[in-house]
DNA sequence: TTAAAAAATTAAGTATGCTTAAATTTAAAA
DNA sequence: TTTTAAATTTAAGCATACTTAATTTTTTAA
């Protein structure tokens, strides 16, 4: 068994190869919000233990073992945020954090039991996908980036990025909430910021906010 | 706020007390499975932080703030153990080792959901009081331990001690539930063993066992 | 292709919460 | 009351997961 510390790792690793990125010593501490000689040190550590391949100056990947722990954790914190969300009625922009305190102390037995109370979901509030037990991921539906998009097209929201408390108060804020529609109205070539038109009312996404919203085209 | 060891110092400081027991270096190391020196060394800490009245060698009780802390934690403890039972539907002998996690991962925000959910029920499932918001206990009802009772005389169960998932474990499997009612039918002065008589059939419980369970008088 | 910049690693040191062993204080028994 | 036993504390040391500062390796750009 990891310890938490190690398991916050591990998903930090997974996390960024599933984003296609790799996952390098100081994204992973930038993550993490810990010093670069302290993520080093615990890439030494859990290769030891065999969670991850890592050769110095050469990054890191998972091995099986690690990649079945991050799909553990993953699991535990979206059943968890689903549920709080769902039964005990906690906001949107709320359950990320309490999700994250929680999936370390959650057993199995208890993990299985939400999923059984939530009817096995494959999605949580923010869109992720909710591995099984076994760390199958179901299938998404296809998206683009937001800042991928085109004018004059209308668009559903599939997925958020859930990693930013203040983003997902603000997507709720203007009612970028999951499965709503919107048009894009347009894009400025200068900097990329994008106009967006909701039933909130209108208005501009800057790249770097609409590189965390992921949505699929619909039809009016 | 207390580390999680803090927390788990407090809460085992206050059970001795409330226990009527002091709390001894000892007992407190013994509670929490750590040596004496580890305890010794935990007491001076808390004390340093004003959570406790420490004095080398005359023992430790709670500061107002510790007290508050440690009904803090009990109250999560306790709501959690309901919660899990009620509503994930965990067994009676397996809440008590998943809240003793949790409690210490939760904060004020979702334990008053939970709280709320349950309709701010006032004893847990092994008897215990919940301590309200403000850190209020209900009052209990009346009881003495199973160790004080008379030959041939009904009674219920009223509490039962929850820190030994074995012990729990045997209640269960003896029929000794909440609530439910029994008789004394021998209590052999030799060594207190208690013959007891209920609808699952007919045990001996020894006297460290039956120190374990609260009872009160019932008619037939 | 080499110099500078960026990324990663190593080294030394810290806080927390443990351990065992030795020393001290208190309590109990002779 | 003194000796012995029990309880407690102190001392020294360990593992985990951090920190900053210095060093090394890799990458980028001139």
């Amino acid at each position: 068994m990891p310890t938490v510390s190690k398991e916050d790792y591990l998903k930090t690793i997974y996390q960024r190869i599933e984003e296609g990125e790799q996952a390098s010593t100081s994204s992973i501490a930038r993550t993490l919000k810990v010093s670069n000689a302290a993520a080093t040190d615990m890439l030494k550590k859990l290769s030891l233990q065999g969670f991850v391949n890592y050769k110095k100056y050469k990054g890191v990947s998972l091995t099986a073992k690690g990649r079945k722990e991050a799909l553990s954790l993953l699991r535990r914190h979206r059943l968890w945020e689903l549920f709080l969300m769902k039964v005990l009625k906690l906001k949107w922009d709320e359950v990320h954090k309490e999700a994250e305190l929680l999936e370390h102390k959650t057993s199995e037995k208890l993990i299985d039991k939400i999923d059984q109370y939530l009817n096995h979901p494959k999605f949580d509030p923010h869109g992720a996908p909710i591995p099984d037990k076994r760390g199958v991921l179901p299938k998404e539906k296809k998206f683009i980036r937001l800042d991928a998009a085109k004018e004059n097209k209308i668009y559903t929201i599939v997925k958020v990025n859930d990693k930013d408390d203040e983003l997902i108060r603000y997507f709720a804020e203007i009612g970028f909430k999951l499965n709503t529609k919107f048009e894009v109205k347009k894009i400025f070539n200068i900097d990329g910021t994008i106009t967006v038109k909701n039933k909130k009312g209108q208005f501009n996404l800057s790249p770097v906010v609409a590189k965390n919203i992921f949505v699929r085209e619909v039809r009016k």
